[in-house]
DNA sequence: TCGAAATGTCTATTGATATAGACAACCATA
DNA sequence: TATGGTTGTCTATATCAATAGACATTTCGA
């Protein structure tokens, strides 16, 4: 059975990288929870039909991750394996969605800004283009690991104050029912994959050719007019969404 | 605004893929849309801050994949950026999902087999582990390019004669129709996001790094019963998801 | 306390990646 | 048809990625 776990050569990504990305799934799905350790070197050396060094880069980066933690003599320990479940429905909110999953979730008001709505905007938020809006930069914890980073726009003529509202309760809905909107509804979801750029990398402590779930959704009232656009990057290896019809 | 489009160094992911990765993305996204051509070799170079000669390995490999077409003399024009969409809802099906955004669509039977049920696959299709199932494994295609890889498993009891019905069909639903179950609701859709492994290399014609929407879905009769549980692999650069509330 | 099994460190070598510069070939158009 | 702008090709060099082998160090159990 050796040589199972395949790596393509030559391909413009280290194998190392490669099979980083592998060993972070297969411990993400549990592959290696009878152990609680990531299979010996030389084992994983001998399944991906590659050298012991090779490997070694490989638990190296997924170390400076924090996932897996080598102690010489023993063997290299999983230090950490969750994937966060985001439901997505009618009723989808972003923390309430974490539910017991994870004891203390945060969101950091990276930047904001009032300014006018260009197409894409307008054309969610079924407004003129030019009309204004208030756009918040933000990216949320979970157990003080970053889940998400996103950027949501809202009309700013009916929301006075949000940016303040939000900073403090760290909360759309609750910025909502503060400003008099008590509830609201997802309308729609586009969700695509890619991989993360730059600014993915600093804010979500990525590493380079990391996966992003990216969603597009749109919240309204209960009268169906929209309230908020939100773009949100999600780092794949931490987070999965489930629809329920 | 030079260096503007950043790219990290050393990080195990060569720099000429992750610019191909960032100009197939812009691609998509429709940044180049009003030449319909990509910015010249020194050009990107420059955005980027890299030698002309990493660029033109990122446009090797995107021409490779038939995305641009270099015109000696002229630029380096784009021949395909369309990304096919999929409504997930109660009433999702994977060919009529399509509607018109595909002249042809192909389901090609790669293998199938009858076995035992195993632990996941009864939890899915709620029946007892071992009870026999029918696997199917297929890659579906939409005007040639193939899109999605998947398997799905069906409880083998209930419809006898699945395989050939599939084959002859290419299609779940005219399948379940021919062997007596008119209609089908999607229950669950659970999404995450990875890197492409070797089989889907292969089967989806893709590149070392890429990037894969996977789907695993669960369907039932009207009654509630599970008929059908899914996992599927897309290729994240060529589709995306839609879902309404 | 010895030995097996595991990680840690070092040297050396080869091939892939990236930079640098120069010039050829080709296209559109003024 | 001359010119500027573009892609194509070649050489050379430095650094990173991967292989190979040897041996040290640590842990754990027989």
């Amino acid at each position: 059975m050796a040589g199972m776990k395949q790596v393509q050569r030559q391909t413009g990504v280290a194998l190392w990288r490669q099979i980083a990305d592998r060993i972070r799934e297969a411990i993400s799905s549990g592959a290696y929870d009878e152990t609680g350790m990531v299979p010996p070197e030389t084992v994983l050396a001998l399944q991906f039909g590659v050298n012991r060094h090779t490997v070694r880069s490989a638990l190296a980066a997924l170390a400076q991750e924090g996932i897996v933690r080598a102690v010489q003599g023993r063997g290299t320990l999983i230090e950490r394996k969750e994937r966060l479940n985001f439901p997505i429905s009618r009723r989808t909110r972003f923390t309430d969605g974490l539910g017991d999953q994870a004891r203390e979730t945060h969101s950091l008001l990276l930047g904001h800004a009032e300014e006018a709505a260009n197409a894409e905007v307008a054309r969610w938020l079924r407004i003129e283009p030019g009309t204004p809006v208030i756009r918040l930069e933000t990216v949320r914890d979970a157990d003080r690991r970053p889940v998400a980073r996103g950027t949501s726009w809202f009309p700013a003529a009916r929301f006075p104050g949000l940016v303040e509202t939000y900073r403090q309760t760290e909360s759309v809905t609750k910025t909502f029912a503060a400003l008099g909107l008590s509830d609201y509804v997802r309308a729609t979801t586009e969700i695509t994959a890619a991989h993360a750029d730059s600014g993915d990398l600093a804010d979500l402590e990525l590493t380079p050719g990391a996966v992003l779930l990216i969603t597009k959704a749109m919240n309204t009232d209960l009268d169906g007019v929209p309230v908020q656009y939100s773009i949100s990057r999600f780092a794949a290896d931490r987070v999965q969404f489930t629809i329920e019809n």
